[in-house]
DNA sequence: GATTCGATGTTGTCACGTCAATATATTGTT
DNA sequence: AACAATATATTGACGTGACAACATCGAATC
């Protein structure tokens, strides 16, 4: 049966707290089996039911959760350690992984709003991590390269970064960590398929 | 072997790109085996090598990837159907979850911080989503609870969320999605330690 | 009983991402 | 040749979360 996967774990931070939650395994209302696996039942003070998202079973909140403590942490890290923020830390590695990167490129590929690089890239350029080329063809565009310092910083923040990765996936088999990049790789493919579908 | 798992797949918007990638499996720098999982080599225009986080092979750019995505597409989806943003959401749910809650409960319960919850409850009470009871006997925090309204739409808000996730885990067995919410539940408590062990 | 301390909530400030408007140059159209 | 359409980057306005400072109240200490 399902149930024996969706032991909840007390931890310290009360993501997983157990009070007045009994779990539905039962159908009470209309949601079918699979939304079911989702919810819990929760005892309302006059006594009534009702069903609401479990965080503790919800990748979707799991995910979100995640991401934003990982970010939240690094963030700091980083702008302590080297004086530099999350995207600006992203867009060093985008310029390493594609030297000579424009603007539209660098936010398609890192999925921020282009007005976020374009400031970021500026910083950059003002702190001597970066240089820009020469105007393309189309007379609007143009590359961008980091610096000698700006590699230098890339090659000190990527050992940090290495490091944090190394503790945040401390237990996980080298078959799991590439399950899980399988399962987000697929989930950043339905979430196109979603925004597409909405969008559209 | 391991390469197998590593399969790029090239999507529309950019991340799996593989111009000017190889992939190193052998060891270049004085990175360990653990690290190269993560790293790409990349060409540099003078010929020169230069390694750095792979994008589609990195389970924390992965996760902070999607998990952007996600926020941003539900934040304007729930702002354009129900007027209301994504943290009001989670709260929604929170209150839902653990009527009477108080704002401090709530801010560690979502993670995100108390000023914040303190101002998403006022919104919340202003538009008469939720009221707030009697004083503790500590004088200071209170709990608070969803009005009529609020449950309502709260459970309307439940049905978009619920028809989201579904698209979002199409294709996941349940055997997988019981693999990803354990993985993501595992991820957390690392970053429990990690957040301890800087802070300390 | 006065003072200190801890817990809780609120508010101000800052950083940053999103969206929309704008600027500018190229390309295509008539 | 003039004009419209397109692509790209920049800039301003706005919303929101993080952090810190502050306010407030009960409890503990002396």
């Amino acid at each position: 049966m399902l149930s024996r996967q969706y032991i909840v774990a007390v931890t310290t931070w009360g993501l997983f707290d157990t009070h007045t939650i009994r779990y539905t395994f039962g159908m009470t209302d209309d949601f079918d089996a699979f939304d079911t696996l989702f919810l819990v039942e929760v005892e309302d003070d006059d006594g009534a039911g009702a069903q609401t998202l479990s965080f503790s079973r919800s990748p979707t909140v799991l995910l979100t959760f995640a991401a934003n403590r990982f970010t939240r942490a690094a963030a700091k890290t980083y702008a302590q350690k080297f004086g530099i923020g999350a995207v600006d830390w992203r867009m060093l590695v985008m310029l390493t992984r594609k030297p000579g990167a424009t603007v539209t490129e660098s936010a398609n590929t890192i999925g921020i709003d282009k007005g976020a690089i374009s400031r970021c890239i500026a910083r950059l350029e003002k702190r001597g991590l970066a240089t820009k080329g020469e105007l393309h063809a189309n007379g609007r565009s143009r590359g961008w390269w980091l610096t000698a310092e700006g590699r230098k910083l890339h090659g000190e923040v990527l050992r940090e970064a290495l490091d944090r990765q190394r503790i945040l996936l401390d237990g996980y088999s080298e078959e799991e960590i590439a399950q899980f990049t399988d399962l987000l790789r697929r989930f950043l493919v339905n979430l196109d398929a979603l925004t597409e579908k909405t969008s559209g």
